[in-house]
RNA sequence: GGGCUCGUAGCUCAGCUGGCUAGAGCGCACGCCUGAUAAGCGUGAGGUCGGAAGUUCAAGCCUUCCCGGGCCCA
């Protein structure tokens, strides 16, 4: 026999890893397959019978936009609540994901009518909705698809559209209660007005843009009896023209000018000059801003007079006229100054121009003195017959340049300049927005709601926040400033594709719109569909039976043309999806990105108060967003874009979902593809040991062989107490929904614990001892207890992986054929990891440096494993010592794997290696005193001769 | 410009209510093993905790200002 059969002839004799569980995950094969058998089985609906009776935990989806493939940003959203749900599942709880989806809106309308082109002009609003239908549904089929290729478990098979007939019932059965507490009111009040799709927008529906804009100071000249006023208050020489001074950022406004307004408590002066040597005119400005207005006056030192102050409400009610409307245009009194506290001092004049048709502050001050509302633009963004000849039918975009050189003209424009400012665009058509008052439907954030204690949607809401939990807490302050500071909620859109609102109106302007109407409208669209609104009468949209309140005719009742905000719709999901399902409201949790505290957040609390009197969910969990490498948005623009499919399509699922858990999800995320593709290796260290540990347990029946925790060897009992501790930290870490704890505490585990210590140590006892022997046994069992429960506590991440390991498993702890309806593992109560603590402290403490201690003999290439070295140790401290002896000499030794320790008391801590002066034992490679003394095995250690002498 | 928020080694994260020479894993460098092998093990080098000032016996942790990100708004 030769030293080569020899060496192989021992092989043999070892009980070596064996298992099925591939080393090579291949995950872009291997998942897609996992997926089919999970479609196959119906997964979702078999943990749902699972979980039969048990107590319900409600995640509600918030509904992705249905437009476009996925991104990133729904990758973390989705995974993150897939974690959640997964998580819930295996805590017990029976845990309903219905994924949802927005399909009404002006996003996809527009997409619609661009494919259309000219068609779209011969087509009734209801085919023109039938094609926007079609392509929210294919939209709702390419996500979900791209959603479940991500491992998520739901009931895609039913999920929640805000088209369908009983979704948008629920829509109305919320806005009848809204309606019937009041809350619901239509007014002619200025709103953002997108030129471009001719519709009101949403706050949330804008965006801002630089541009440069006409800063415009202008003269408005005081009529006689005023300019004598002023004059009197010597604040203006009788030989001067006296003006007020406003300045504007908006020239395409003053047509519709009704009124200055000055602070009452600012000091006002008069500023005298010739303008370009001509006329002389004293401008009142306040007094803050004189040497601005000086400065861009360009009035040279010497060449103006300065008189006054007077307060700015001595001015209040003085007269002008209007630099070129040459009458009021409307029914009300117009064209004198009125007291304002929102006058500011930081740009302009101290004297603002007020339309109260085109700004939110000039109608709220307009209502005050009673101006008209008066906005003289058409929907497309012209002006309106009313105007002077020379601007009728010209855009109110286009037009500041003209309205600039006529004031020019007529001696009336101070100074003209270009600003750089940031303005409001549409986020669909990117035209610049216009504020214009139109007549719309509100719902009033601070009416107060006599059902609800009279208290107003506002307080209620600021009084509610805090009996929510907000994840991280920092999202209280976030919502709470942006519900102290909003407006009433514009609810209207003058478009095709959405829900219409179900009002009524007579011949003579009069509305019908009540809560009974509402509801009636609800069972008729719950059956019919919102497109019936379009076909059907009022009579049939409101039934038969409907008794029509004092004063309304059925012959006299025309259907409103406006359509609901999206966000109206989606803001009543936990009416339409949840409580029409017969769960309970409010539901546990909300998950989504950070933006949503203005957007679903706030939108379904709003309406939830307004109809229920409670928020619609316990916690509200938010994320942030995905930045480059470098921590910059991401941008296709900026070809920093990460493509979530090509992602995917590389990688796999577990690599994003395991992504997704390696980050802190509470602030930006960074995100390339290099970040992303890092993880493999990640994947790969949890993956081999999750392999290592089934392929030593092949042959280990746990009924049969296990060993009590109180008879195991040492290092495996050190290994049981680390896996207490892990299965306490991520159970702690999974509840706070910190998953990037999960992660790190698992991959720690494996990495440290498992694959460096624990695995590393056991080889020699694995695959040299008897393959029954009680200390293998004692090994197997701890190695089955560390897999099953690292198993479970990675499935809710490792979503297919922890699947495929599961299957491997011989004897699982649980009968069941799937990961995903075990339940999670819970600490030992027999084992307590605080006990030994202090004492595995110092033992690996002293491992390290007997590790430390044999470098310098493999770089003199005395040694090479650490089998071929001695150890002597010589150490002060007496309880290191005491531990040592107590755990046993040869067991420290196992856990450096070197042949041999020695341990003694010495002046100091001192630890020697050298080359151990035994021979090698040719099976398990160990250098033992014992090595040779056998004759018939002359090359093996005795315990090898044991193992070898059995086996024959 | 405003509100909220983030900034610890190349990367991802720990650092509790302020308290020893700031930690881990990965990556990197240099070795080892070849009976987990497109695996495994060891050792080592990496941080003025975004910057500055302040409070304190003591600050990554508290205060102020500044710089740079992000979300939302104007």
């Amino acid at each position: 026999m030769s030293d080569k059969d020899v060496k192989k002839g021992y092989k043999e004799t070892l009980t070596l890893p064996q298992t099925s569980f591939a080393m090579k995950a291949n995950l872009t094969q291997r998942e897609p397959q996992q997926r089919k058998a999970w479609e196959k089985e119906d997964i979702y609906n078999r943990i749902m019978a699972a979980r039969q009776g048990a107590p319900l935990y409600i995640l509600h989806d918030g509904p992705p936009y249905a437009n476009g493939d996925i991104h990133m940003g729904h990758v973390i959203n989705k995974v993150l609540k897939d974690f959640v749900v997964k998580y819930k599942t295996m805590t017990g709880f029976k845990t309903p994901y219905i994924p949802g989806w927005d399909c009404h809106g002006l996003p996809i309308e527009i997409k619609v009518m661009g494919e259309l082109g000219e068609r779209a002009k011969q087509m009734a609003k209801p085919e023109i909705r039938q094609e926007c239908q079609k392509y929210a549904s294919k939209y709702v089929k390419v996500q979900t698809k791209q959603f479940q290729s991500l491992g998520v478990f739901g009931d895609f098979g039913n999920p929640y559209l805000t088209l369908k007939p009983q979704y948008e019932q629920g829509i109305l059965e919320i806005f009848a209660e809204l309606v019937g507490n009041g809350l619901v009111y239509k007014q002619l009040k200025p709103i953002h007005w997108s030129v471009g799709c001719e519709t009101a927008l949403a706050d949330a529906e804008l965006e801002y843009k630089e541009v440069a804009s006409s800063s415009s100071y202008v003269n408005f000249p005081m009529d006689e009896a005023s300019a004598k006023k002023v004059q009197g208050m010597g604040i203006a020489p009788a030989d001067s023209r006296a003006c007020f001074m406003i300045w504007t950022t908006t020239p395409w406004t003053l047509a519709a000018n009704l009124a200055v307004a000055l602070h009452p408590a600012l000091d006002y002066v008069g500023l005298t000059y010739r303008k370009d040597g001509g006329a002389k005119f004293t401008s009142i400005v306040c007094a803050k801003r004189l040497e601005a207005v000086i400065k861009a006056a360009g009035l040279q030192e010497g060449r103006y007079s300065i008189s006054g102050p007077v307060k700015g409400s001595a001015l209040e009610k003085l007269r002008y006229i209007h630099p070129y409307v040459p009458s009021n245009p409307t029914d009300k009194d117009a064209y004198f100054a009125i007291n304002a506290d929102y006058v500011t001092t930081e740009d302009g004049t101290g004297i603002v121009h007020i339309a109260p048709g085109h700004g939110a502050e000039d109608y709220m001050a307009g209502m005050q003195y009673g101006l008209a509302v008066y906005s003289p633009v058409r929907d497309d963004g012209t002006y309106d017959e009313s105007v002077p000849e020379w601007l009728r039918g010209k855009s109110v975009l286009a037009v500041d340049k003209e309205v600039n050189a006529h004031l020019k003209k007529i001696g009336l424009l101070v100074h003209e300049e270009s600003i750089l400012h940031s303005y409001p665009h549409c986020w669909r058509s990117k035209t610049p927005v216009i504020f214009r008052a139109t007549e719309q439907w509100f719902i009033s954030v601070d009416k107060d709601v006599e059902k609800f204690g009279s208290k107003s949607l506002r307080n209620m809401a600021l009084e509610q926040i805090g009996q929510v939990a907000w994840v991280p807490a920092w999202g209280q302050k976030r919502i709470q400033g942006m519900l102290e500071s909003r407006p009433d909620w514009c609810i209207s859109r003058q478009r095709a594709w959405g829900l219409p609102i179900p009002a009524f109106i007579t011949g003579d302007g009069r509305t019908l719109l009540t809560r009974e109407s509402v509801a009636a409208a609800a069972k008729h669209i719950g059956k019919k569909g919102s497109n019936s609104w379009f076909t059907d009468s009022p009579k049939e949209i409101l039934g038969e039976n409907f008794s029509l309140p004092q004063g309304f005719d059925w012959d006299d009742l025309h259907k409103e043309e406006n359509i609901f905000d999206v966000w109206f719709e989606s803001g009543c999901s936990w009416h339409s999806v949840i409580r029409m399902a017969g769960l309970p409201v409010p539901v546990e949790l909300y998950l989504e990105g950070s933006d949503q505290h203005r957007g679903w957040f706030q939108l379904s609390l709003l309406p939830a108060l307004g109809a229920t009197g409670r928020p619609p969910f316990k916690t509200v969990l938010t994320h942030g967003f995905t930045v480059d490498e470098k921590g910059m948005k991401q941008s296709k623009s900026a070809g920093n874009y990460v493509s979530a499919l090509e992602e995917i399509e590389k990688y796999g699922a577990d690599i994003l979902r395991l992504w997704v858990a390696s980050v802190n999800y509470q602030e930006d995320m960074r995100c390339s593809d290099e970040l992303i593709g890092r993880l493999q290796e990640t994947y790969r260290k949890i993956r081999n040991t999750l392999r290592y540990l089934l392929s030593n347990i092949s042959d280990f029946v746990p009924a049969e062989m296990s060993v009590a925790y109180k008879d195991m060897r040492v290092i495996d009992q050190w290994a049981m107490e680390k896996l207490q501790e892990l299965i306490v930290q991520v159970h702690e870490a999974y509840e706070s929904f910190m998953f990037h704890r999960v992660y790190g505490l698992i991959y720690n585990f494996c990495t440290v614990e498992m694959s460096s210590i624990y695995m590393d140590v056991m080889k020699d006892r694995m695959y040299c001892d008897a393959a029954a022997s009680p200390s293998r046994r004692s090994g197997q069992t701890v190695m089955h207890n560390i897999l099953d429960a690292l198993v479970r506590m990675l499935a809710p991440v490792l979503a297919h992986t922890a699947e495929e390991a599961w299957a491997a498993i011989p004897y699982r702890s649980q009968p069941v054929d799937s990961v995903h309806l075990a339940t999670m593992p819970r600490p030992d109560a027999s084992i307590d990891p605080a006990v030994n603590q202090s004492m595995w402290g110092k033992i690996m403490a002293l491992r390290d440096e007997a590790l430390k201690a044999l470098e310098p003999l493999r770089r003199n290439q005395v040694i090479g494993s650490n089998q071929e070295a001695a150890v002597r140790i010589e150490t002060d401290d007496d309880e290191l010592l005491a531990i040592i002896n107590r755990m046993g000499i040869e067991n420290f030794a196992a856990l450096c794997i070197v042949s041999e320790v020695t341990i003694a008391k010495g002046p100091a801590l001192k630890v020697a290696a050298a080359k151990s002066a035994h021979a090698k034992c040719q099976r398990c490679w160990n250098y033992w005193p014992s090595v040779g003394q056998n004759k018939e095995f002359p090359d093996l250690c005795t315990r090898c001769i044991s193992v070898v002498a059995a086996c024959s």
